[in-house]
Order: C-alpha cells, then sequence, then structure tokens
DNA sequence: GTCATCCTCGTTTTT
DNA sequence: CGAGGATGAC
C-alpha cells in the first residue's frame, strides 16, 4: 500500500525518518496534522512498529478523535489501534495505574477550576485569610502559574517575588495537602505526578519508553515544562520521536507553554532531523500575505517563509462600525450573504468569550442557526456536576471535594455552620469529611434536625454504594431520584429548572452509551472530567462563533475577525514586549484559518460592564502592519448617525462620550485631509443628526484619522 | 439554617 | 450587565 504518492516532497521526508528525532517545522494549513496522521499510517502499513507501540499526543480531545478517524481511513483493517491522546488524559490513564507509586490511591478524583476555588475558600477559612484582602481568583492562578512551570510551594516562594509571596506560599502549601488528604488531583497535579513517577520510578519510565516505540507530539509549541519532561521521558529508550509545531502558533504561554522547547529541540535532541513544510494549502494568497506580513514585525521566530499555489481570491475586507450592534449587525448581514452563496461554514472569532453576546443575539434576530464554541458546556453546567459529584462520593466517598459540592444540594439542613465544624472534626481527627459525618452521626453530635440531615445524607450515599453493581445509567437515574434532586427541580416548576431536568436525562443517555464502550464508572467520570469546551465543536454547523484560542487547528471558507481594536487584541493586559508577540501570533492564528474570505471589523465604541468605554476605541495595531493593499474597507457610501449635540453644533457636555469616536472622527476626517464631507449636521431635540460621507481615502489613513482625534 | 435582596466587583486566553 | 458574595429578616 502506498500512502505517500498523497504528499509533498517535505512531507513524505518527514513520514519516511522512520527512526531518530524529527522536528516538523510547519507553517499554518500546510497540513502539519496530515503529516502526523500519515506517518502513523506508514509506520503501521509499513510494519515498522505494531499500533499499539505508538504514541500521539494531540492538543485537544477533538483532535485526537479526528487523528484516530483519519489513522483508521488510511488503513482499512487494523487489529489494534495506537494511542492517540492528550497529555492529561494520558496522565490519567498512567496514574490510574501507577498512583500508589506517588503517594495517592488509584481512585484519586479530578478536580477542575470550581472544585479548585471551593478548595480554596476552605484553605482560607483555615488561615483566616479573606477573599477581599486577597482575591482567590489571583491566589489560583498564581498557584496554577507555578505548577505550570514546574513548580511546588517551596520553588515558587524562592522563585516568584511576588510581593505577597509568603501569604501565598502558605496557601499554596495547605491547598495541596488538601489536595492529597482528598486523594484529589488538580488538571496540573496529573502532569506533575507523571513526571514525579518518572522521575522517581525508572523502571516505570524504561517500562513506558519502551512499550512506545514511536512518539508523535502535535502543537509542541504548546508544550510547558511537565509535559516537556514527560516527552523526554518517554522517548528516552528509542528517541523516535516526532514533534510538529509552528513557532508563529504559540498561544498557550500563560499555561506555561513555554517556546523554547521548539527553538531548542535540536539541542534537546541531538541528531534531530529538521523538516520545514513551507507550502501553504489552505488560504488565497491575499489572507496569506496579509498574515504572513503580520507575523513578520515579530522578532522572536525562526522564520519561514509560506507559499501558495492558490493565486487571485478575495480581497480582506474591513467594516469600522460605529456601534458593537452596528458590528453584528454587518457581520451578520454579510453572513446571510454568504450562506445565499451556499457558504457552509462560517467563523466569527474574537478575543474574549463576553463578546460572543452581542453576535449571539444578532445571529438569533436573523434567525441564522449557530454554534457557540466555548462558554458553558455540557459537563460544566451546574445540574451535571451535581449528579457526577454524588456519583463520585458513590465511588470514593472521602472525596471532600465532591462531598462538599453535594451535601446540600438540593438544601437539606447541612448549612455553613455544620460544614465548618464537620470540617474542624476533620482536621482535629486527620480524617476525610465523609469519616467525619459518620463520627458526628455516631457520637451524636449535632442537634436533633441536623442530626437526622446527616443521617439522611449519609443514607442517599451508602445507598448508591450498594447500587453499583447495577448498569451505569440506572446508577445515574437512582442517584437523581434518591438525592431529591430532581424533585427538587420539578418543584422549582420554571423553565430553566425544566432544562436541567432535560440535561440530567440527557447524562442518563450519556451513560447508556458509555455501557457500549465498555469502559468503567471510573472512566466514565475522567472523561467527562477531561473533556473541554472545545471538544464540542461540530465542523458541520453553518456558522460557529468562537475565541481565537478555540480556534487553532481549525478551517473555515469565511472568517470574521470581530473586535480588532486596541485593548481586545491586543489585549489590554498584554501589553508587554513578550506578550505582545504572543497577541500578535494569535492574531494570526485566527486570520490563518480563513480559507477563502477574511474580514476585520471593530466597533468605534465599546462597551465594558454594561458602561461605555472612556473614549473611542483605536484600531487594533495589527491592522496597521498589514499592506494598505491588501486591505479594501467595506464600501458604506454614507452613512447617518444619531447622538446628542447641541444645537450649533458642538457637543453637549456629558454627551459627547457616546458618539465621541465616529463624530469625532468625521470632523477631523474633514480637517486633516481637507476630503471629508459631513453631509448634514441637524438638531433632533436633544438629538444631532450628522450624515458623513466617507471618500476613498487610503484605509489606514483613515482607520487612523479616527483614532487620534482629541475631542475639545 | 434558609431565603431574599442588595451590593460589589470584575472579563484574557484553557487542559 | 451579570455572577456571586455579604447582609438581614424570618
Amino acid at each position: 500500500m502506498n500512502l505517500l504518492h498523497e504528499l509533498n516532497e517535505q512531507q513524505k521526508h518527514a513520514v519516511t525518518l522512520t527512526t531518530g528525532p524529527v522536528l516538523v517545522l510547519a507553517g499554518a494549513g500546510s497540513g502539519k496534522t496530515r503529516t502526523i496522521t500519515y506517518k502513523i499510517a506508514h509506520l503501521i502499513a509499513q510494519q515498522l512498529a505494531r499500533p499499539e507501540q505508538i504514541l500521539a499526543v494531540t492538543f485537544t480531545n477533538k483532535a485526537a478523535e479526528e487523528m484516530r478517524t483519519r489513522v483508521v481511513g488510511l488503513l482499512q483493517a487494523l487489529s489494534a489501534s495506537p494511542l492517540i491522546c492528550t497529555f492529561h488524559s494520558l496522565a490519567v490513564r498512567v496514574l490510574r495505574r501507577h498512583a500508589h507509586r506517588v503517594g495517592y490511591r488509584p481512585d484519586f478524583t479530578i478536580c477542575d477550576t470550581d472544585d479548585q476555588k471551593t478548595i480554596l475558600r476552605n484553605v482560607y477559612e483555615e488561615l483566616k485569610l479573606a477573599d477581599k484582602d486577597l482575591p482567590i481568583r489571583r491566589s489560583h492562578a498564581v498557584i496554577s502559574r507555578s505548577k505550570n512551570k514546574s513548580w511546588g510551594p517551596e520553588q515558587y516562594l524562592q522563585r516568584s517575588g511576588d510581593y505577597d509571596a509568603e501569604i501565598i506560599f502558605k496557601i499554596f502549601l495547605s491547598y495541596q495537602k488538601y489536595l492529597e488528604q482528598s486523594n484529589a488531583v488538580d488538571f496540573d497535579d496529573l502532569l506533575l505526578l507523571t513526571v514525579k513517577l518518572f522521575e522517581e520510578h525508572p523502571a516505570m519510565r524504561r517500562e513506558y519508553s519502551s512499550r512506545y516505540q514511536y512518539i508523535l507530539i502535535d502543537e509542541y509549541q504548546d508544550t510547558n515544562p511537565p509535559q516537556y519532561e514527560i516527552v523526554k521521558s518517554l522517548a528516552d529508550v528509542q528517541q523516535n520521536i516526532t514533534a510538529v509545531g509552528d513557532e508563529d502558533q504559540s498561544i498557550y504561554s500563560f499555561r506555561g507553554a513555554d517556546i523554547r522547547n521548539i527553538l531548542e529541540f535540536e539541542r534537546d535532541f541531538p541528531g534531530a532531523v529538521v523538516v520545514k513544510l513551507e507550502q501553504n494549502y489552505r488560504s488565497t494568497s491575499p489572507i496569506l500575505e496579509a498574515a504572513t506580513a503580520l507575523v513578520s514585525h515579530n522578532v522572536h521566530r525562526k522564520g519561514k517563509t509560506l507559499w501558495t499555489e492558490n493565486p487571485g481570491g478575495e480581497p480582506n475586507e474591513i467594516y469600522v462600525a460605529p456601534t458593537p450592534e452596528a458590528e453584528a449587525d454587518f457581520v451578520c448581514r454579510s453572513i446571510h450573504h454568504h450562506l445565499q452563496e451556499g457558504e457552509r461554514n462560517i467563523a466569527v472569532m474574537y478575543r474574549t468569550n463576553f463578546q460572543s453576546r452581542q453576535f449571539e443575539e444578532a445571529l438569533r434576530r436573523f434567525r441564522i442557526p449557530y454554534q457557540l464554541v466555548g462558554g458553558v458546556s455540557f459537563y460544566n453546567r451546574k445540574e451535571i456536576k451535581d449528579i457526577l459529584a454524588y456519583l463520585r462520593l458513590v465511588i470514593n466517598a472521602h472525596d471532600n471535594v465532591s462531598l462538599l459540592r453535594v451535601i446540600n444540594e438540593p438544601s437539606r439542613g447541612i448549612g455553613r455552620i455544620t460544614q465548618e465544624k464537620l470540617h474542624q472534626l476533620s482536621r482535629e481527627s486527620g480524617v476525610s469529611l465523609w469519616a467525619s459525618v459518620q463520627i458526628a452521626v455516631q457520637n451524636n453530635l449535632f442537634p436533633a434536625k441536623t442530626h437526622l440531615a446527616l443521617q439522611k445524607f449519609v443514607q442517599i450515599i451508602q445507598e448508591g454504594m450498594e447500587l453499583l453493581d447495577l448498569p451505569l445509567y440506572s446508577v445515574v437515574e437512582k442517584i437523581a431520584q434518591a438525592s431529591g434532586y430532581l424533585e427538587m427541580l420539578k418543584r422549582e416548576n420554571t423553565e430553566e429548572a425544566d432544562n436541567r431536568i432535560l440535561n440530567i436525562n440527557e447524562l442518563i443517555a450519556a451513560a447508556r452509551e458509555w455501557i457500549g464502550t465498555g469502559g468503567s464508572v471510573q472512566d466514565f467520570l475522567d472523561n467527562a472530567a477531561l473533556r473541554s469546551e472545545a471538544d464540542e465543536f461540530d465542523a458541520s454547523a453553518p456558522v460557529t462563533l468562537i475565541t481565537l484560542h478555540n480556534a487553532k487547528g481549525l478551517e473555515f471558507p469565511v472568517v470574521f475577525l470581530a473586535g480588532c481594536e486596541e485593548g481586545l487584541v491586543p489585549h489590554s493586559r498584554s501589553l508587554e514586549e513578550d506578550a505582545l508577540e504572543e497577541e500578535r501570533r494569535l492574531f494570526y492564528v485566527g486570520m490563518t484559518r480563513a480559507q477563502k474570505k477574511l474580514y476585520f471589523s471593530f466597533s468605534r465604541v465599546r462597551r465594558f460592564y454594561g458602561a461605555e468605554g472612556p473614549g473611542a476605541s483605536q484600531p487594533s495595531r495589527f491592522l496597521m502592519e498589514i499592506p494598505e493593499r491588501l486591505l479594501m474597507q467595506v464600501q458604506v457610501p454614507s452613512r447617518t448617525y444619531g447622538g446628542s449635540v447641541v444645537p450649533d453644533g458642538s457637543f453637549a457636555r456629558g454627551s459627547e462620550r457616546r458618539l465621541h469616536g465616529f463624530v469625532s472622527g468625521a470632523m477631523i476626517f474633514h480637517d486633516r485631509f481637507g476630503h471629508g464631507r459631513i453631509l448634514q449636521v441637524e438638531p433632533l431635540g436633544d438629538d444631532l443628526k450628522i450624515t458623513v460621507q466617507f471618500p476613498g481615502l487610503g484605509i489606514k489613513k483613515m482607520l487612523q484619522s479616527y483614532a487620534r482625534l482629541k475631542l475639545v
């Protein structure tokens, strides 16, 4: 079977290098994932490796799934399958077998962000700290960032230089202790414990690195230090590692991703062969040229030259909207147009999640169906997490985090005070909360009402434990019943509660399907915990709303990059030099998702927290970095705007802010270049109607003329 | 201990 | 504007 004829020379080269380390530096749209996929297929087809000797690590579950299907597609008959997974799911797999070697029981629970914050709240209580002195979100962020750099509490204290490092150090310590006592791990621990396992148990390292003869890593530029350590360990014995990445698409440094991993691959893996993939198969040339021009403003890159055989193509358009509503309106109208032309996959991308709302509302108004990627995913909904917490407790009652989540959900009279006392009890006697509850019940430590409530709770969980022999879905069903959760929702009798009931039913259905996979209850829970929002992406949806981060690895014929404003992209919190380059890469990632047509849009006015920003927003500097010849302004020959101005044409005090951006822009336009024409200025009560005509000036000049104006 | 209401404060990006 | 915490009435 010859799979290689479908590849170009460089891709073929990368695929046929079957021993030793290989670094594939691949530009956007150059087929890097395809190269890995073919390499897996090639190794199997040529009998260079058995499928189970191959391990491929991707960035998201979705990508893993896709790669799996593609491999199966290339090799019709597969007796076994290669392991294709994410770092985190790999870690879970390893740790479920060997947790005891690093101090955990194999039934450890995985905490998500919410759970982490619950734990931190308890730590705060123990250390007598208040959220307003040091916001939990901050300690959470600091702890996670440290772990992403492979720092424990001590290293953090020594190396961070934070002014409040000492107190965070204490929080960090207690947090970690709490996790250990609950036999729980957070996302970061999954990686760290795996590293620890390989470090402290050379036998484990040997076992895994000889089990997998070939290691393939996708999106290598996004690996952080613990992931890097895992890669090193796994490639230890055979050194048959293929890493595929693009330094221009490194956008996860906030999660500890270290671009050095890719820049220093050749030093880390001596004898590495470097292959560059520079032909882009995705985008037409206006898109590719603009993207290339943009990213060439970055200093920290190896640099490569992308080229395409798709000449011509539509010009990139910019639309400047007076308000976010107008921006959404424009996007919807254009989407409508493209849909009518028969386009099937259109994406609207933005920097921050909150921007999705304006587009959702507009799309609904236009009755255009869409999918939102990100936001609150199914497994993140409260009702789902609650029911799953019950399920976790039934498997492992000592899981404090889950216990706290549902001990009073639905409320059964075990409030804050009781919970605090239980905590105290558990700290004093060094046992789990579940054990404390039982001690309390046995020794009658609480008033009659509370006592009964606790008894009832114990009973619910114990009954659940007895059900575990039943099929998973009926366990879930019975738990939803016995806990009183369904009843609570029914009694609420609102549309929202009904929706929640539907969601629970959907969970039961998912549990029913799970039986078919042959996985255990534990696997079911692991899967739920590691499922990310981006995994729910449906490639066939006509319109997709998505953040720039989530869009990585995807492609769409038509892309709208919305909110191209200073402060949004680049985000106001990333204006220092390094962070700025990352923002530029993020923008680059967005641009290079487009196959045929790329739009930029931004709004003169931006609302934060429901109120307007302090002045007109300025166009993103990234727009300015794109050569003018590659940009075209959407034709809006004349527009009518309304706003508050006093009759003589000057702006009323207090009202100028609202319309500051475009009104002032129109005026300076007139001033500075002498071409702009204010067609009409008519008072309308307290309002003023201004009609402006935009002639064909250079687009950047015009964007800037708006932005630079100061209103007097 | 619970529920309702008021208030505060904050939005980067994610496994 | 909205979520989630803090406060106060039962």
